[in-house]
DNA sequence: CTTCAATCGTTCGATATCAAATGGTTTGAC
DNA sequence: GTCAAACCATTTGATATCGAACGATTGAAG
């Protein structure tokens, strides 16, 4: 199982590491994904709505920020919600770089629809650990996620 | 920091855990990509090159599952692959509906050349934990990438 | 043998994703 | 005030990615 690498102690364990944190998180994806395919929405999009929904009204480099995607990404998942009227785009009038993107009325109901679910879909996920292993995982996480300089 | 979202204390713990662990795989998947895109290559053509590497030739189907990618996808990928002369499709003669796709000498080079620091970096990744740390998280993230009947 | 279901790779249409180039806008330095 | 640097969204061209439809091949059931 895991790499079949003949390296150092250390390399194989690294390498063992990587390989089961991406493994993880490519297959909670995989089976949330379908719930959110299932009120046609991608995972980006659904990530946008979220952040909308939660965080207010954003503009589009702080979705960018937020969801870890490229700028011209976030344009283009607008371009669809937009179509779609899950959200709206206003250009700021205090600084004309900007534009601010908002739920509508239906975008809102939308995720107010889905999210509920999702959340208990990923409680569900989780229960395969207990809390004190899920505690134990967000902390291994969070420092192998911080920005390490060097 | 982590969700917004006001639920139950399980609620939030599950969240949170799920959203730590999807930004420490993104985290460290964004650090390692430049390293890999610097040799021409997107993560999956490198993913399909390092599969051939350490296992042997392979068909397209086994990549699939390999890679946790679909087929047809797969097939644009070594597509890519071929023209730059890095593997080769070959018919089955026993099966005629594989295709088995080998390494060519100098997709092997290639290979060759990227894996050594593409396990450095991996390893300077997982610095940032102990080893100790590193073995619970892989064991945990096993946990949950198992899949889970229900 | 024949036929039918399963398997495998390819194609298609839609969306995602990035890096780089572009054009509009703002801000800071002078 | 002017101008250059920084910032923001968009566009473009390439690759990725999926699901679904398709055609070829195989295997199994009769």
């Amino acid at each position: 199982m895991g790499t079949h690498y003949k390296g150092t102690k250390e390399e194989v364990r690294a390498l063992n590491t990587y390989i089961k944190l991406m493994r993880a998180a490519e297959s909670v994806t995989a089976r949330l994904n379908p719930r959110i395919a299932s009120y046609g929405l991608t995972v980006s999009q659904f990530g946008v709505l979220e952040a909308l929904y939660h965080l207010g009204p954003l503009c589009q480099h702080e979705l960018a920020k937020k969801l870890l995607k490229s700028s011209g990404n976030i344009t283009l998942v607008i371009d669809n919600l937009e179509k779609r009227g899950f959200v709206r785009r206003r250009r700021e009038r205090v600084d004309r770089r900007l534009v601010r993107v908002r739920l509508t009325p239906r975008g809102r109901r939308l995720i107010q629809d889905i999210f509920p679910g999702h959340v208990a879909a990923i409680v569900q996920e989780m229960s395969a650990l207990t809390s004190r292993e899920q505690d134990t995982l967000a902390r291994l996480c969070r420092k192998l996620g911080l920005k390490q300089q060097k």
